[in-house]
DNA sequence: AATTTATATCGTAATATTGCAATATTATAA
DNA sequence: TTATAATATTGCAATATTACGATATAAATT
């Protein structure tokens, strides 16, 4: 007990879920917007932008990466982050396709009054 | 130690990182897909269609509408379950304006050379 | 070579999550 | 009123996450 039962889901569930896990952490989530804000990216300058302390960051930065969500190259004693677009898009994807499936239920529900009449 | 530090975050990456955190669980994303599937919503068949106790059912079920993903409204003895678009679109928003970032600067830097040059 | 700088890892305490049996609650049916 | 059905809550064991001090590693600088 205590553990996620992931082999009872469909290998796309555990995916978008462990994409979501990652960003369920403000501090990621800052990671991400400072990322997006900095344009090229960078390195150690997540741990003075952020007031957690450098091993804490480290560990974030660590779980983006697992991911696929953020990359780091060795720039000589430093290491470089940046955003991977493609992880990106998964969770882009997934949400766009959602919320219009949602709009085109919307629709339709205005046409078929019955729809919107037992629930919600 | 071991809480997150909310209070560090803004108001906007914290409300992204629960409702990202609730998606965290691929039978919370099960249960998503499959209020979308059943087209209007549905209450005790999730227990049926997911291999978890209903308990568990009940508590992922708790999560999600804590965070407003979903809404229930009382059917008689029963609960009938549905998404709430309003919620989800501000993670669709989110990562269409990330990914929309990230398109362009990947078309800037086939312009200026020198932007991918550095790292990543 | 010794020091500094940047980052990762280890170990650990505090806390949160997951899952479920048992039980409570509430509405319908008999 | 006494089942029955649907869902929620409680309590708890197993496990995972969060945060950070201490320490390790590895490259750059002196």
């Amino acid at each position: 007990m205590g553990a996620t039962k992931t082999e009872y889901f469909t290998d796309k569930q555990n995916e978008l879920a462990t994409l979501a896990k990652a960003l369920g952490h403000p501090a990621r989530i800052a990671i991400l917007d400072y990322l997006l804000k900095v344009d090229t990216c960078i390195c150690g300058d997540i741990v003075n932008e952020l007031p957690l302390a450098q091993p804490t960051i480290s560990q974030h930065l660590k779980e983006l990466k697992n991911v696929g969500l953020i990359k780091g190259s060795v720039e000589g004693n430093a290491i470089c982050y940046c955003i991977d677009e493609k992880v990106l898009e998964i969770l882009q994807k997934y949400f766009t396709t959602i919320s219009t499936k949602m709009q085109v239920k919307k629709i339709n529900g205005q046409y078929s009054a019955q729809l919107n009449t037992d629930c919600c």
